[in-house]
DNA sequence: ATGTGC
């Protein structure tokens, strides 16, 4: 373990600096203001992070908080070197955003989320679609792509909304296309066998589904070309691989523990070398988990439409965008080729860079939520961030734990009067619909658990490296 | 993040 202490020094209003020094390999930036809260234990794992052999650039946003090893909030690039833990356990956990041809007031968005969690199991542990074994691995080696296969191959409700048509636009709005590189056969049984009947489902945690509206439009060019005008209902979904990547990633965690280079540093800190059979491997499992994600929001966002289309006849509901905040990619960037880990972090792509697409004019496009009660952000990327690797936030970050918000361990048991009161609760969610698979862990997920995204997205756009389109507001939210 | 154990 590193032996060095981390030193911040503050070098303008937006950044914090850890030089190297000690066992550092690599220098450290957070991007925050004097306003936003800094764990200490936070920073202490992004010192870890740095001290790694492979480290290149290691960094951090705004929303930097706690995580298994590595915080989240993060940006790490590795030479030649892939991580799990940099990653993180719900690998491809991610952003979906649906446009609907509603303005609030047009509808009654309680009913429909309401009906939506009819037809969306929300929680842990929980099943929806069982896939035989050649349908998963369509999945996994193909991602969203393979959607269509499975609408032939099974007979499901979801497909009563699939579109054929709109199939290929969607396709283009889903980064990479929602297919990462994948080998079916680097992925352990047990993420096969437990993830087997997953798809379909939200998750728990910091999961959701809500139903929203386009409070204001904060750019209006960007909001016209992305379909988004004032008013307008949208649909944010969150979710990621669930059972499958986390299958994923507890494997190749202690894979990457029981190597070599790794002797005497702990499993949360390890890394596979891309040049070994076991790098190879978990990039290719971790790809495989990747494309689960992308078929699992998929398949919620038809299910949603279904609901739609039951209730208010047949209702195009365009897909704006779906961005991961979870993963690990090979990049071309100032500081080499680097395996650029996101944990906790958007990809921010400038126009350049979205050149074979349809966002080559305006940038990739980022979906940024705060917590249930308050507002997500639509942005896009400039391509001003070389100094974050092209990487943004993910969201607002935790202010506190999980059982300091409850003041309850996990098992239910009372430990401390929480910091979250029941009155501050229910006062921060007013003229919400709150729908929560889990109701005794519900304040685990109080708006008050979570810094102010507002403060945190203006970061990111002083730093010049996104442009806000459009600020979203909550109506109804769906909870793990 | 994850329906679970050294």
């Amino acid at each position: 373990m590193p032996q060095t202490s981390p030193k911040l020094v503050r070098i303008d209003p937006l950044r914090l600096h850890m030089e190297r020094r000690g066992q550092m390999v690599a220098g450290a930036t957070i991007f925050a203001s004097k306003a936003v809260n800094l764990e200490p234990e936070a920073v202490r794992q992004l010192h870890d992070a740095a001290c790694l052999p492979p480290a290149k650039k290691v960094l951090a946003t705004a929303d930097i908080h706690v995580g298994f090893g590595v915080p989240i909030g993060c940006v790490v690039g590795l030479e030649n070197a892939i991580m799990p833990p940099a990653v993180g356990y719900d690998i491809n956990c991610g952003m979906r955003l649906l446009r609907t041809p509603f303005y609030k007031g047009d509808i009654d968005t309680d009913k429909i989320a309401l009906d939506i969690a009819r037809d969306i199991p929300l929680g842990e542990g929980m099943h929806n679609i069982r896939l035989d074994d050649k349908c998963l691995e369509a999945v996994v080696h193909q991602g969203a792509p393979s959607i269509p296969l499975l609408a032939r191959r099974i007979d499901h409700r979801a497909w009563e909304a699939f579109d054929s048509d709109e199939f290929a636009d969607d396709l283009a709005r889903i980064e990479e296309n929602g297919c990462m590189p994948a080998d079916p056969g680097a992925v352990p049984k047990a993420a096969m066998q437990k993830g087997s009947a997953q798809i379909g489902t939200l998750g728990g945690g910091n999961h959701f589904i809500e139903i929203q509206y386009v409070r204001e439009v904060l750019d209006e060019e960007l909001a016209k070309t992305l379909g988004l005008s004032t008013g307008q209902i949208v649909v944010m979904i969150h979710s990621g691989s669930r059972r499958f990547g986390y299958e994923v990633a507890d494997h190749y965690m202690n894979v990457a523990a029981h190597r070599p280079e790794n002797s005497g540093r702990p499993k949360m800190l390890s890394y596979l070398l891309t040049d070994t059979g076991a790098g190879r491997d978990y990039s290719a499992a971790m790809g495989a988990a990747a494309n689960f994600a992308f078929v699992n929001r998929h398949v919620m966002a038809l299910l949603v439409r279904r609901c739609f289309n039951r209730m208010f006849g047949p209702t195009p509901l365009k897909l704006v965008y779906d961005v991961t905040h979870n993963m690990a990619k090979l990049e071309s960037h100032e500081d080499g080729r680097l395996w650029v880990h996101r944990k906790g972090a958007t990809r921010a792509f400038g126009p350049a860079r979205m050149a074979a697409t349809e966002f080559a004019r305006i940038g990739q496009p980022i979906i940024t939520p705060g917590s249930m009660g308050t507002a997500s952000f639509l942005m896009v990327g400039t391509g001003r961030s070389e100094e974050s690797l092209s990487s943004v936030n993910h969201g607002a970050g935790r202010v506190m734990s999980r059982t300091a918000a409850l003041g309850r361990s996990r098992r239910g048991r009372v430990v401390s009067p929480g910091l979250i009161t029941d009155e501050q609760f229910k006062r921060s969610m007013e003229g919400i619909k709150l729908i929560a698979g889990n109701k005794r862990r519900i304040k685990e997920e109080a708006p008050g658990a979570y810094k102010d995204i507002e403060e945190v997205v203006r970061i990111v756009v002083e730093c010049g490296w996104a442009t806000c389109v459009a600020r979203m507001a909550p109506l109804a939210v769906l909870k793990g």
